[in-house]
Order: structure tokens, then C-alpha cells, then sequence
DNA sequence: CACAACGTTAATCAAATGATAAATTACAGC
DNA sequence: GCTGTAATTTATCATTTGATTAACGTTGTG
């Protein structure tokens, strides 16, 4: 029954230990995993961890602070609008390095518990994801379909649809490996760079058989 | 304590309720959804379920099967192929149809529970989405775009990529709706035709430009 | 109107689970 | 090496949860 060897940790390496077990743990099996199968994959009791977490829920708020604070870039913004370099170009390195930090088990995973346990951490996130990127996105893409400034006329939600899709479709990608369990290419920069050339290629078209309907049958969709 | 009328109805009746309802209980809260809580929201006691299905695990069961068998429709396969039709309008037709069955709060969230959980029903339909649709509308890309037939070049991996960030693009909607909590478009229909567009317009010259890069630089990834 | 058949329920069990309190032991500083 | 502090564990509690049992009611039939 004994454990052999009890080690005795500084809190603030028992701590990160426990942190860092908890956010493999409940990417792995959710919020409802139970936090003496948590102690017992650390390799400690169960009632340590109520040493250094007053409650299992002040622990899953701590993930979810460890997970989704600090790792969004801010130059991220500031490289989309960079107007030195070709669109096609910045969205790949956006979304190259964006994936490097999002395609991973627990950011992925932890997400989806998240989202479909009603936390509104997903909403408030992707909330800043549409201003700060596919808003800019959006914009830039008027300029490379030709078409007038935002300024001139205002970003139509159907335009941010095409900036979802385009994300979603990549997002997608890390659904598949890390939900569903299924391959995905190795190459994930080759994909992106293809996915964002579609994307670049098609687009403008779109964007402009939309607006010509738009004059033909203006505000049909809003009124 | 007690509960006013107690209904008596046909076994194939409170069968049907006891199911439809886990249907939605179980997509609103996932599988460690407790049986007494689903007997209550049905207006039943909890031991009437064991009458019904021998244990939870029969009743989740029956769920999956419930939602997810009978659901597909084998036209989508010979819909995809039929070359009377532009392959844009098949796409549109086929997105339209294939969101009408599984744009829906019960099949979404239980599929994804289930992906979560490792049970292995999503790769297996996954599967079968590949190999009934994507390789089919890339086999139609090939004519589209001008390109040598599967039969003469075989399909590539990166080919099918492009078809499942089509796929992706459009599922990431109900993602977003129905595990997000997000608003997504009033008018799918439209969206679902400006997505397909521009995937008919940018695909061809992705698949030109990644054919040509492999004639350049041959197997650089396979092998 | 009696009664059989069966749908329905209250009561309850055993195991699991979040949380607490008290006992134990590793380790730093003298 | 002591020794005291605090890290860690053992033991335990109160609820919750899947599952079972036996009693209770309702309904249709002769």
C-alpha cells in the first residue's frame, strides 16, 4: 500500500506540477474527470491538491487562465495590415504561426469542453479573433479585389463569413486530429499556403458577383 | 411529493419519449448526463428507464444508432457525379442538402461529445464522407480544372485536403452555432453558394500550381 | 365486478466523488 | 544530529450516482 518515496516539493513547483497535470488531464477527459484519478497521475494524494486549490473549480479556472492567457500575439495585428508584403504572403505567415500556437491536444481539446459546456471563455475569445483579424483580413481583401475602401462602404457581414470560412477550414484541421483522431497531412504549411491561395484566387470573384447583387437587389437579405 | 397524474402510456410510446428525450438531454449536457436528471425532465422516475434499457450505456447506445444511422442519404453519391449539372451547382445542391440533415443542435453536439469521448462512430462516418464525397468531387475537380483524370494521375492527398477545408469551412457554421453559442448567418443557402464559388473559382489554379511544383520537384513529400 | 397483466413508483444499496481534519514525515536551519 | 515547520498522507464525511427490489395503480377483459 505504501507509495514508497514521498517527495516533498516547493509550493511553487508542487504547484506547476499540479497545473501542468491538470491541463493534460482535463484536455484529456474533460471537467468531469474527477480529481482523485487527477492526484493519482500526478503521483500524489488527492487531498494535496485541496493544499494548494481551495476547490476544483478554482483548479479548472487556473487552466483555463494558463491555456488562453498570454498566448495570443499581438503582431499578429499588426502583420495583416502590413501593406509592404503581397496579402497571400502575411496570411500564411498569420496562420503559420497562428497554428503554432493553437494546434496543439490541450488548446484544442480544453476548447471544446469549454465550448460545449456553455463557458463563455470560447465566445469571448473568437470575439477577439473576428475584430482583431478577419475584420483587418476583410479589409485588406477589398483592397486586393479592387474594390472600395471599407471606409467607402462599410464591411458586410457576408464579407466576415468568407474570413470564418477561411479560418475554419484550417481550424477544422485540428478538429480532425485532435477530436476525431483522424490524419491529417504532414505538411501543414504546404496546406495553408494552398488553402490561402484558394483563398486569394477566389475570393475577389466572389467578393464582386456579391456586390454586383447586392446593387441589383440591395438589402434584400438585411430588410 | 406526489406528482399529480402519472401517465400511462404504450411501451412503443414512452420508448419513443424515453429516447427522443436522451437525444436531447444528452446533447445538451454529454454523456455523464446523470439518469435522474433525464427522468425528471421526461416527468418520469428514474427506475423507469432501467424498465426500458437494461443500463445507461444501452440507452447511449441506442443514441448514437438513433441519430446517426438513417440519416444519410445515398443520392448525395450519385448527385456528386452527375455531369449534366455544373459541378458549382451540384456543390451548392449537395451543402444545401447535406446542412439540412446535420445542421442541427442534437447531431452536432452528440458528435462531438462523442469524438471527445474516443468513441470511434465519428472516424468511421468520417470515413465514409471521404470516400463517398470528397474523393468523388475531387475526382470532378480534375475535369474543372482541366487537369489529367484520377485514372491517369492518381489522387493525391493534397487534393483531398482542399475538399475537406471545403467540408470544414462549412461545418466550422455549426460549430460555431451550436457549440460556440455564436451567430452565424440568417441566410445559409446564399452563404453555402458563395463559399462553393469560391471554391470553384480558386481551386483550378491551386491544383495547377501544386501539379506543377510537383513535375519540379517530384515526391518531395511522399517519399 | 373481479382480477390478471403490466406500467409506474418509493425505498434502498453499493460504489464513487468532492471536500475536510487529523496524523505523519521530509527537510531546512541551527 | 536535533527540532520545528510545513508538506504530504491516512482516514473519514456527506452527497451523488447507477442500479435493484418490491410494492402500488391502472387498464382491459370475461
Amino acid at each position: 500500500m505504501e507509495t514508497g518515496k514521498r517527495r516533498r516539493l516547493t509550493p511553487e513547483q508542487r504547484e506547476r506540477q499540479i497545473v501542468e497535470g491538470a491541463i493534460r488531464f482535463f484536455a484529456e477527459v474533460g471537467f468531469e474527470g474527477q480529481t482523485r484519478e487527477l492526484a493519482k497521475r500526478l503521483g500524489i494524494t488527492q487531498p494535496l491538491l485541496y493544499r494548494y486549490f481551495p476547490s476544483k473549480e478554482s483548479l479548472v479556472e487556473r487552466v483555463y487562465h494558463e491555456v488562453y492567457i498570454k498566448r495570443w500575439q499581438p503582431h499578429w495585428e499588426t502583420l495583416i495590415v502590413d501593406r509592404s508584403r503581397p496579402l497571400q504572403e502575411r496570411l500564411v505567415t498569420l496562420y503559420r504561426e497562428y497554428t503554432q500556437v493553437i494546434f496543439n491536444y490541450e488548446w484544442v481539446r480544453i476548447f471544446m469542453f469549454s465550448g460545449l459546456k456553455g463557458v463563455n471563455i470560447t465566445e469571448r475569445y473568437l470575439g477577439i479573433v473576428q475584430e482583431k483579424l478577419f475584420v483587418p483580413v476583410c479589409t485588406e481583401m477589398r483592397e486586393v479585389a479592387n474594390l472600395p475602401s471599407t471606409d467607402e462602404v462599410p464591411l458586410q457581414p457576408e464579407e466576415l463569413e468568407l474570413a470564418w470560412d477561411l479560418h475554419g477550414g484550417i481550424y477544422y484541421l485540428a478538429i480532425r486530429k485532435w477530436i476525431y483522431h483522424l490524419p491529417i497531412p504532414d505538411d501543414l504549411s504546404g496546406h495553408i499556403e494552398r488553402v490561402v491561395y484558394s483563398f486569394i484566387e477566389g475570393t475577389p470573384a466572389t467578393l464582386r458577383r456579391f456586390f454586383a447583387d447586392q446593387v441589383r437587389q440591395p438589402g434584400v437579405s438585411g430588410a
